[in-house]
DNA sequence: GCAATTTGTTTATGGGAGGCACAAAGCCAG
DNA sequence: CTGGCTTTGTGCCTCCCATAAACAAATTGC
């Protein structure tokens, strides 16, 4: 009996992998989707027909011609504006920012909220979810998904917040089990993930920013106090064992600096953060203010000899705890994001140099040391959690 | 038309996949390997076929029941004790160790090999392939590749030992080239791979030693000097980007410490080997003997207060140095190979209690920390750098 | 207009794994 | 000893999914 197949008939296994390169930007059309999949043009054209009838990509009618190239001109693969979305949420110690997220990390509702500061989880979380629900009402567009970025390492696979120093949060809170209950109260059927959110900014730095392309990528960022650490490995975030990878904060970096929380002198975490160098540079930071922000200033404004001094010694406080990074990692790139971006932008030889010069072996070099250049990373990280499924599998992610 | 099949129409894709459950030792029957690999009983036969007429492994005839259980008992798949060997070898600064290397790590025959202390890679490796000729020409076994393992970082994909400090070897000396070359010379046509000796004693340990089953294994070890690390993740070695990673050997255990050739002060590397522990329970080294022997001896005999002293003080070190790497890496098991598992053999309980006091969280109290298992661990994991064609695709790599 | 080049689609073919029935090989109960 | 019960191993069929190959389409260059 002849059997008449009606789609699909090829390309199955082939559509995550299709989907992910085309939400990170590496497969502008079903030629280079055929090149990075390795499979033939006939199972390009089945993927990628397969994710056009799922509206998840759109392919245009008329094929634009690169100037300068021969042949047929190729049809443009993009991500569907009118796709589905997933919630995305961050929370921090001045409040929280909830945002809709499509495919290719693109933001395309975004409110910010405040809190309380002693507000506990099921509170803070329920009014993000109420913040994102009412945005997803505005939108009309279908909800996958969500994801939440804490400023906390995220025990694996348990989902809780092992030391939310910044918050009032208790330590081992049970952020995702909280999240996802917030989430059905709400009437959301959808799961939701949560993690680290320097974590998730390099994830998301790597999927759609500066990160693009590295095979053993290091990002470091300061929030508004606190240092963070993460690590991407060949495309995959490596959050150790435990979640607790990459709690780069107490590295030491002056032995007779200040005191820090853990115990020890001189840690990253106390040493590189606003206040540290507020302190250096002779200013009373206000209170009131947010210290990243006064921080920020001094950078871009001040041209003091004492300023210029305080920048200086905190940046070399910083490469030394990249170089000793560098050495036990060996990263192809860096990406700073936070105070640490704005103190590489103040003076980016100087940070350079000192890296160079104190990590061994001589290669380090050759490191590239940039800023992070995605708004909002860390949401986009949280949105990179709700999409993982789809992108391991759209089919079946979709199917309900 | 009917299409007659002879053999293997389905189980080619999992042979790599099922030959590497073999030979780690996690797949001792068919039915495991049914459902290990997550495939029917149909396939995980197909592909035990065909192991064994590619020679590889062995199906014993007669089952043994396994006392206790019901059913029909498995037959009991093993690695072929006449199956294919590679050739590995070990260089270190007293000489060298050529071997032969079956499937499951299992040394077939193996000869030790000293060398001038200022001979070049191209001498030594000659004498280190004539050795491991003369080995295989008296075995009368099929070699499919060779590895070697030295004591240096090797750059990746280069194969140039960036460092080797210990050897009178040139930096950035094309060790694997060389290697090569030396194969042909001796008219071995098998190719030739080359790592860090600490990186791969930390692979074979994790295939076959007290690693085995670890997620995030970290493995830090000394030599006759110098301090050495490895990280296996997910059952695959992680040297970093260019091959310099978890050159673990300059973090800094003491800030007021003796001076360390990378012009820092007080690093692991200086202040855990066994010069330190030596000097540290005022001995005077005797230059002509092993340092490695004569701190192993000091250890397990002397039960002087200063001597023991001494040790406390390196254990702390170490104990600082290890806490460092779990705060950045987060391991599930740490192995500590030569004098580093002396060290926590003479004191487990001081070695585990320094860890747990200094890393962040309180999680890694359950971190174990044990001693490497396996003799000869280096040369094990240089062979399972030239297993490694055969474990990823059987079939081509033994068409030759 | 025609060749050359690259892209996309249709149709036929085939590799390789799953499903299922059945056989085999041990326990255990009677 | 014999007939269930359980688990392991194998043969046969089916079907998913990818390749191959031929054809069609859209542009550049001559």
């Amino acid at each position: 009996m002849t059997h008449t197949r009606t789609r699909l008939d090829r390309g199955r296994n082939a559509l995550g992998p299709a989907l992910e390169l085309v939400h990170t930007g590496r497969a502008p059309t079903r030629a280079v989707l055929t090149t990075e999949l390795g499979v033939t043009r006939a199972t390009a054209g089945a993927v990628a027909g397969e994710l056009q009838t799922l509206g998840l990509i759109t392919v245009d009618s008329r094929p634009s011609a690169a100037p300068g190239s021969q042949g047929r001109p190729s049809h443009r693969l993009a991500i569907a504006d009118d796709g589905p979305v997933v919630l995305a949420a961050q929370v921090h110690a001045d409040g929280f920012r909830a945002a809709l997220v499509g495919l290719g990390g693109r933001i395309a509702a975004t409110a910010p909220g405040c809190m309380t500061v002693d507000a506990d989880p099921a509170q803070v979380l329920g009014e993000v979810v109420a913040a994102g629900a009412a945005l997803l009402r505005g939108s009309g567009r279908r909800c996958i998904g969500a994801g939440l970025a804490v400023p906390s390492a995220v025990a694996e696979p348990e989902g809780t917040a092992l030391n939310p120093l910044h918050l009032a949060w208790p330590a081992g809170a049970p952020v995702r089990d909280i999240f996802n209950r917030c989430l059905t109260d709400a009437g959301l059927a959808v799961p939701g993930f949560c993690g680290n959110d320097v974590n998730l900014a390099a994830l998301a730095e790597h999927r759609h920013g500066a990160g693009h392309g590295a095979e053993h990528l290091l990002c470091v960022a300061t929030g508004h106090r606190g240092v963070g650490g993460a690590l991407v490995l060949d495309g995959r975030l490596h959050s150790g064992s435990a979640g607790l990878a990459l709690e780069v904060g107490h590295l030491t970096v002056d032995p007779q600096g200040r005191p820090c929380h853990c115990g020890s002198r001189g840690c990253l975490d106390v040493e590189t953060d606003p206040l540290a160098l507020l302190e250096a540079a002779g200013r009373t930071p206000d209170p009131a203010g947010s210290l990243l922000d006064q921080a920020r200033h001094l950078l871009r404004t001040d041209r003091t000899p004492v300023a210029r001094a305080a920048t200086a010694t905190v940046i070399d406080r910083l490469g030394l705890g990249l170089a000793g990074l560098v050495n036990i990692l060996n990263p192809d790139r860096i990406i700073l994001g936070g105070l640490h971006r704005w103190l590489l932008e103040a003076d980016p030889a100087r940070l350079r140099a000192v890296v160079e010069e104190r990590s061994l072996w001589g290669r380090s070099g050759s490191i590239p040391i940039l800023p992070c250049t995605l708004d909002h990373n860390s949401l986009v990280g949280a949105a990179e959690l709700a999409w993982q499924p789809v992108l391991d599998d759209p089919l079946t992610a979709l199917a309900t």
